[in-house]
DNA sequence: TTTATTTCTTAATCTAGATTAATGGATGGA
DNA sequence: TCCATCCATTAATCTAGATTAAGAAATAAA
């Protein structure tokens, strides 16, 4: 992953830092400026619904950016948190990057690809959520992230496929 | 809108079609390399599941563009059907086009913002999906689109909302 | 170590929404 | 116009997954 050098050379102030387990790096409301590049550990965004319930939305381990794009882009009060999973150590970098007058045409180029890749990975999710059952989002995650399930406690799995980890104990039971 | 103007300035091989309701402009498992802006009339871009069962990915109604821009920048197969909920006029242009060489850097970071907001609206109607009832989904749909309920018929709104029609019907009467 | 907190599992009960089926109304093509 | 297909609604029944509760296992903290 060369993005983080990327990242660092049109971002001067991009700030590394040492993250601890728990720690929350962005809260639902506020209109953060900022993207997370993770360099060790692991993050996760996630909302919280008015019963209070968390649905994760993502999961972001070693070289993922992490961030409320929308929200950072357009001024919008963004409905993440993103806290970490793991003690680690990330790159606190702005926004303005994805925007920056400093950016080469190519680098532009390139940024558009990874939106392109999240569109794309956020489609085949609205499209599972709608059309699979519990059991077959399972299963497609354990295919799909293979290496993140071990480092997560069950009932994060259970708020990334939106069922309770009462149901994930008993489909992981059935397989 | 101005990107009509701005896809044939780059697109010299873009093809303005007349199209008729039903028409499939696009279909599952194919490679596609168009992109389809709407002129005139209503599209939807769908997936079957293998029980047989549609389910509505995104209405494009006049100035939007639909695609599936990941199979098309990546050359995956697409899950996606796209047809015509209505007569109407599109443009269909090649997907070269987000990447073209005759891009100007203001238009790539134009079109990097419609890439960045693309993905707020996926990120919320996935949060959606996880954290709300059938009734809020519908309410929210009802906000958020005010002039596409009147043009399509009731089905096709429960199939976006990832319900039955019979479900819509019962949640309806209860509104 | 001992205690406290968090996590996982099992089981009973409940409910939103699916499924099936039947009916009447609307729409469209010949 | 007539006929056919499609669409919306209602109602009965079914089921995946939620909720509630309680206990066991694992982790963290003291």
């Amino acid at each position: 992953m060369d993005s983080l050098l990327e990242i660092l050379s049109v971002d001067s102030e991009a700030i590394t830092k040492t993250i601890k387990k728990k720690e929350i790096l962005q809260k639902q409301g506020i209109v953060s400026k900022n993207a997370f590049y993770v360099k060790k550990g692991l993050l996760r965004s996630y909302s919280i619904d008015k019963k209070g319930k968390e649905h994760i939305f993502m999961f972001g381990s070693e070289g993922w950016i992490i961030a409320d794009l929308e929200s950072n882009v357009f001024n919008r009060p963004t409905e993440l948190y993103i806290d970490c999973i793991e003690d680690g150590e990330i790159v606190s970098f702005s926004l303005e990057y994805f925007n920056s007058e400093n950016l080469s045409i190519e680098k532009l180029r390139k940024n558009s690809k990874l939106l392109t890749r999240r569109i794309g990975s956020l489609q085949r999710r609205v499209i599972q959520l709608m059309s699979s059952s519990a059991k077959e989002r399972y299963k497609i995650f354990l295919e799909t992230y293979p290496h993140i399930p071990k480092r997560i406690p069950q009932k994060m799995i259970a708020s990334y496929l939106g069922i309770t980890p009462e149901a994930l104990s008993k489909i992981r039971g059935e397989l």
